[in-house]
DNA sequence: TACATATGTATGTTATAATGTACATAGTTA
DNA sequence: TAACTATGTACATTATAACATACATATGTA
């Protein structure tokens, strides 16, 4: 995508959301506050609208500003996990898995993680505003973050920043498995 | 947030990512094709950029629109997910149990699920361009979508568009639970 | 069929976005 | 200390964003 090209991409996103909603520019210029011209001007591509006024058009019409901005294409995809190449220490007992790798459009990604018994894994800092959410699949997790402690049985999740360093531990005689969406914000 | 101050807030997370890299404007100038004097105007709140002079910003610097828009709150939370109230059929076969409810920053949500055995759950299509991202947890799983099936074992996952009618079932003679991960675009 | 209304586009006007250049200030070096 | 460089802001110019209004066409109704 040439970046020059973007406020095309941005009318025909704002077009195709206006015929699913059976909406005319009239509708629109009420709902958003922004001028029916405008809005024509912006759905033709003819027109490189200010932040400003793309601000006015999400918010009057509810919708995220990444869905004016980007596309997908839709597919079903099945992963065996058993077949993933784990990141991870090269004693190998601690393994992340990566069952659905990051995409730069959904800014999150999803790994299997599991511990051996008695094991630790020491996670340095993310990037600012990296964010986690564990849930876990089998075993006892202790996570350690900002010098508080917390256990995770089985039947919970945790949800944390990840932008700081933060220890993984298995106190248990078995091994430890978890899920972990990591979402990325910026 | 007014909606006539968006600009006032990009000019801050302008500024606050060129001083956490130590960027000149005269080098962001060069990485990004943005004149040094448009973006001493942006992150000063004295000018309401086009989308795409934005739009060469967040590809010279290699950051998400998202990040010039929004802000967040980092916090630490552990839920216990058999103490949360499930979504589901009235006779208990399909529990759905919400542990990171939607957020609009981040435009998912995880569910853990569970299906007794032999049971299924018919899902309606939800809206154009939602996805689902599932993990197995225990037992077995038939997903069936666009008149297509299928089997997901323990160890593996699947990622499918969730914008069209699809059913999960149960297979096995002990219940199925897995997590799942829905992404809206928009 | 004639008329009224809805809808999207064209046009002209005004304000401002975006740039190149000049300038003021701070920091560094000889 | 003087000269040079780096940095961010001010200023003038040009192109265009954004609007209000007019217009052309399509649609619906009496």
């Amino acid at each position: 995508m040439e970046t020059e090209q973007i406020h095309k991409k941005i009318g025909r996103n704002l077009l195709a959301v206006r015929k699913s909603r059976s909406l005319s520019l009239d509708q629109v210029a009420e709902l958003t506050g922004v001028s029916k011209a405008m809005l024509g001007q912006i759905e033709r591509g003819d027109s490189n609208p200010t932040i400003s006024v793309l601000w006015k058009i999400v918010n009057g019409l509810h919708i995220s500003f990444t869905s004016l901005i980007e596309n997908e294409e839709p597919t079903v995809s099945v992963v065996h996990i058993e077949d993933l190449t784990p990141f991870g220490e090269e004693d190998g007992e601690y393994r992340a898995y990566p069952v659905f790798p990051f995409n730069q459009q959904k800014k999150f990604e999803i790994y299997k993680v599991e511990i051996d018994p008695y094991c630790k894994h020491e996670s340095e800092a993310h990037n600012e505003g990296v964010e986690e959410y564990l849930l876990l699949v089998k075993g006892k997790l202790k996570l350690t973050i900002d010098q508080e402690s917390y256990i995770i049985n089985e039947g919970s999740a945790i949800h944390f920043s990840a932008d700081r360093p933060h220890i993984y531990e298995n106190l248990s005689d078995e091994m430890t498995s978890f899920h972990t969406t990591i979402f990325y914000s910026s």
